[in-house]
DNA sequence: TCTCTGCTTAGACGGACGTCAAGACAGGCT
DNA sequence: AGCCTGTCTTGACGTCCGTCTAAGCAGAGA
């Protein structure tokens, strides 16, 4: 398990989608509400939604998991939890150097989720 | 119950959080993850995303639940019981007319998440 | 090699979620 | 009024989720 440099069989969201156009635009078609909710609803959770701030917004692009556990009133099986969880959503990526685990985020996918998302600029007001 | 124009305490997301700067740019506060993952968890749904899409992209903004049903091999209780959580999230409205119900979206916090997802143009490809 | 620290995995438990069948309510038509 | 159509609510059931404790694995240092 340990001599493959991503260990995870991870979904690759990001290259696998055909970048979808918003939803407000045409229909989202079964497919990609399939491929795209997990990502949702990975982002569907108070902790994970922080975590996923954290490490997004990082100095470097990445945060060591020992920055992330002390900021939750959370035991550390449970960040794991949640952060495998970002994982397998396929937001972001774990790298392990040394002793310390570092997660960087995936902008792609995220890219992805916010063009879905995009509205006309404002409504009248 | 009936004596009112709006029949659900919806929580008002839109008019509450004061629209939040790109999850990648600063960290989120507790206090905004709480109130926007549910909006989240409620897009974590492939049927509930691609209700959302097919009421937002519909003509005159607005989808009647007749043309929302047949859509999906689903029976009519289970898609009123998604349209109550999209609703519940704050992401739509729902308003009776005569016989028929019609949905339509809430683009201010579309729009909100979308800002929070958003992240640099391009990494460097 | 031994031990210590950091992170993940395994197992368990309470609660929430997605779905359905059956019943209730609202509005229109005869 | 009475019926019919369309939608929502209720109650139930199986599954998944969030959390914990306990145990396992990986690296670093003595």
């Amino acid at each position: 398990m340990s001599n493959q440099p991503t260990p995870l069989p991870v979904v690759d969201l990001a290259a696998d989608a055909p970048c979808c156009p918003p939803l407000a635009q045409r229909r989202v078609p079964a497919e990609t509400a399939a491929v795209l909710a997990p990502a949702f609803k990975a982002l569907g959770d108070p902790v994970r939604l922080q975590l996923m701030s954290m490490i997004a917004s990082a100095e470097g692009g990445e945060a060591c998991v020992c920055d992330l556990t002390p900021a939750f009133d959370l035991t550390g099986p449970t960040i794991s939890h949640h952060l495998k969880t970002l994982r397998e959503a396929g937001l972001v990526d774990a790298e392990r150097r040394g002793t310390w685990v570092y997660y960087r985020a995936r902008p792609a996918i995220l890219r992805q989720l916010a063009a879905l998302l995009t509205v006309e600029p404002a409504p009248g007001a």
